[in-house]
DNA sequence: CGGTCTCTTGACGGAGTTCAAAGCTAGTGG
DNA sequence: CCACTAGCTTTGAACTCCGTCAAGAGACCG
């Protein structure tokens, strides 16, 4: 829980009653590997903060192909953000990988928050800002550097996200298939 | 600048005076096409809201390859978003492609406007999120799809663009070459 | 242990790139 | 207003990156 707060006090001050009034209307709860956070077709009401663990989000195309967005390991918020803001059905899944303990904020929750907590639009302003600037950043990456090229940056950004997630995952996350991205880290080591 | 005032109350409601109080802290300037509104290496403090014309944003890899991150037309925001957010020396340029209206706000006078106009703050915010899910849903069309559908796609989403934008820039918009992309739609064509 | 899931390796195929050349369009100056 | 040029678009051939399919070799879990 101390680490929300830090995460919030990266970008807005909160004093010691702000941040029980917070504590008080969130929820913290462990969920082994390979539980299901968040079912496509469904409206997502929740926002997770990872305290603990690693959480996948992703896609699943023609009920076959699943493309993975993002990885969140400690310290990082996740949600079907389509879903949430809309509150309409969503097209994602969110899956716990690695045994995960989160907060867990609701959609009425936060509306509350703003009411109360007035600088929390602040700080959720900045926090999809730099998510955006982020995607951005991301975008421009698929759209212009090899599969290597990325391997090599997702790498050297969350070295440690490598030895904790399945490699047929991480091909996901860059846009390969599983045997491609065999043979790209077979020809890296190599050098 | 009816425009930007209806594209703000799509989300928060403005009363006359606050209407004339954004009006007196931004600047609206015409540009005709060509013009350099942004350049990499350079810190930029100004986002722009279109009302007439059409802009672009793009990055240059290895001072030849352009890449087209966006295009912005009527009632569309642009921005060299990590420049502008972190005050720091950004990588895109932003160009003029069709001689463009823009209302104009500075990095200072968004920090005015979020003191005497709080709602504001809740206005960008949700103007973040909403530009935060549809980069997901582009990143993801990018990561699963072929040129081909990514085309189909943006014809459907962007018809006008066809039309105003040559169409070597919708080619890079989509990451391929513009060889590629004649190639793609003459094949299309005979459908 | 057994069976399922993951990773590796190879042969082949296809989507997209590169390079080059030619036609077409549109902006510019005289 | 025409002529000229520079940039845009098209087309083709050769090539590269990455996907698909298939088979075998680990690795992990009940």
């Amino acid at each position: 829980m101390e680490l929300l707060f830090q995460n919030i006090q990266k970008h807005v001050p909160l004093s010691l009653e702000e941040q029980q009034l917070l504590q008080s209307v969130v929820e913290i709860n462990s969920y082994p590997a390979k539980t299901i956070l968040q079912q496509a077709g469904t409206i997502s009401n929740q926002t997770y903060f990872v305290l603990s663990g690693v959480l996948r989000n992703f896609s699943v195309k023609d009920n076959i192909h699943e493309q993975i967005l993002h990885f969140a390991c400690e310290g990082w918020w996740m949600a079907d953000m389509y879903s949430y803001f809309s509150q309409k059905p969503g097209n994602l899944f969110i899956e716990v990988l690695e045994d995960a303990t989160l907060v867990i904020l609701t959609k009425d929750n936060q509306e509350v928050l703003y009411q109360k907590l007035p600088k929390l639009e602040r700080f959720f302003r900045i926090l999809a800002e730099n998510s955006l600037v982020a995607h951005q950043e991301r975008l421009l990456d698929n759209l212009s550097l090899s599969a290597e090229e990325r391997f090599v940056k997702f790498c050297n950004k969350y070295p440690s996200l490598i030895q904790r997630v399945s490699q047929k995952y991480i091909a996901s996350y860059l846009g390969v298939t599983p045997e491609f991205f065999s043979k790209m880290k077979a020809k890296l080591l190599r050098k």
